[in-house]
DNA sequence: CGATTGATTGAGGGCTCTCAATCCGGGTGG
DNA sequence: CCACCCGGATTGAGAGCCCTCAATCAATCG
């Protein structure tokens, strides 16, 4: 049950392969498209009213932050990605920013709501983008529950090059690293000492490498594939159209 | 910034509480009525079609397996909640069944779907368990990313007490255990041995204890709160209607 | 009543966390 | 243009918590 050929990807923009059925042009439309920078942050309500994203391009990450200073990063949101502030729990500080440079649609739910009542191809493109986060949610839930540290890391890494790789001139898969190490320590429930551990001693095999800041570069995708467990069901989620259940 | 007074909990039936808006009569109607046993597994798909469900009482697990037999209970589902097969990921041998005996509406997706979209008031109760499950799901991912041993046990079971808690004649929570040694310490992420020995030790403590098999009573509330970080959100998202944000 | 499965408990080892020092990159001001 | 400073990243040593493995016990079911 191996999956022999390469992983299927998009050389320029990955968008397309993120959504399900394509962006309705409504929602294009009659949001407020609003551009990210790295470490920007993105308020859960407008004038008290909730707030709706969709992600067109960059990555958005949500944390929480628990009493005693407990932090946890509990998802990022990729291009064709939803957000509601209702996903946030109360009582946990929540802080929704941005971890790269992209373009936001923003709502009020107010207005969203509407729209999503008045179009059956807006409802059913947020229900799937939710259920696919959902399922994503899942496997990340394991992540941080089950694998030890390489693992997780393995699993961080085939994730983001399975969303936003491309491929690179030498031949291996090239994305952006959206977070510092603190974030991404926080997103897999790992010490950041701990976690520049891992990276490093993931970089002395070769299979990872950093041309420049930010950026990172897999040499050999498979062989970091097959590092995490997760890798068919993350190849199913965020891999190309083909392979569902 | 402390709650003084004790929980607000319902003595009876706990399944208004646990829903926003109440559920909607057309999908009581609608759906198929499941009585569930205690461990019955539920298919994801009726003849090819993806499933929907929503819990009237009892409790729902959602387990996936990744290669290497990794397990993860990755949700529970509690009255009120709602799930539909897309959820669950792809590749991780996701098994969805009942903790508890109770009732389950199950639904296929092509009859749920133009129920949702001709009736706001189901596409709004569904949107909003929704984002209350998402809610519920990013505290229990910072539990199992971010707390020990005993303190993950602490927030399981103040999220029990929360949801299906009734009080006791003799002052205390008293509940029932819907999972086993192994499922809950998949559901933590823990090994069943560290669970079973943490569980002995809050019980010398006397703060739990076993009145029956799969019966748990908690005395003191507020001190078994004040053991997890994630108490205040609980009760924020668990809890009584009060207390939001 | 015996067999089987799950729960409990103990001893030992390994992985990760903690704490601290050092290094590096970027921004600032001279 | 360069010295300085500051936050984040890296790395090492040591400790602590949890996992592994195994034996014992309890409960269910034939």
């Amino acid at each position: 049950m191996k999956r022999p050929e390469a992983v299927r990807l998009s050389d320029g923009a990955s968008s397309e392969i993120a959504m399900p059925h394509g962006l309705p042009p409504a929602l294009a439309t009659q949001g407020a498209m609003v551009r990210t920078r790295r470490g920007q942050s993105l308020p859960l309500s407008l004038d008290g009213e909730e707030t709706v994203f969709v992600v067109r391009t960059g990555a958005l990450m949500l944390r929480i932050t628990l009493p005693h200073d407990l932090r946890q990063v509990v998802t990022l949101l990729y291009p064709g990605d939803v957000f509601r502030a209702a996903f946030a729990p109360p009582a946990a500080a929540a802080h929704l920013s941005a971890a790269s440079a992209g373009e936001v649609l923003r709502f009020r739910f107010g207005t969203f709501a509407p729209l999503a009542a008045g179009d059956p191809a807006i409802a059913r493109y947020f229900d799937d983008a939710v259920a696919k986060q959902t399922a994503r949610q899942a496997i990340h839930l394991a992540t941080v529950g089950r694998l030890d540290c390489l693992q997780r890391l393995a699993t961080f890494l085939t994730e983001l090059a399975l969303t936003t790789g491309v491929r690179a001139p030498c031949g291996g898969l090239a994305f952006e690293m959206p977070l510092s190490r603190t974030d991404l320590a926080d997103y897999l429930g790992l010490n950041p000492d701990t976690l520049s551990r891992t990276i490093s001693r993931l970089r002395a095999t070769g299979l990872l490498s950093h041309p420049e800041r930010h950026r990172a570069l897999v040499r050999d995708f498979e062989a970091l594939a097959a590092l995490t467990p997760a890798a068919r069901s993350l190849q199913a989620l965020c891999g190309g159209a083909e392979a569902s259940v």
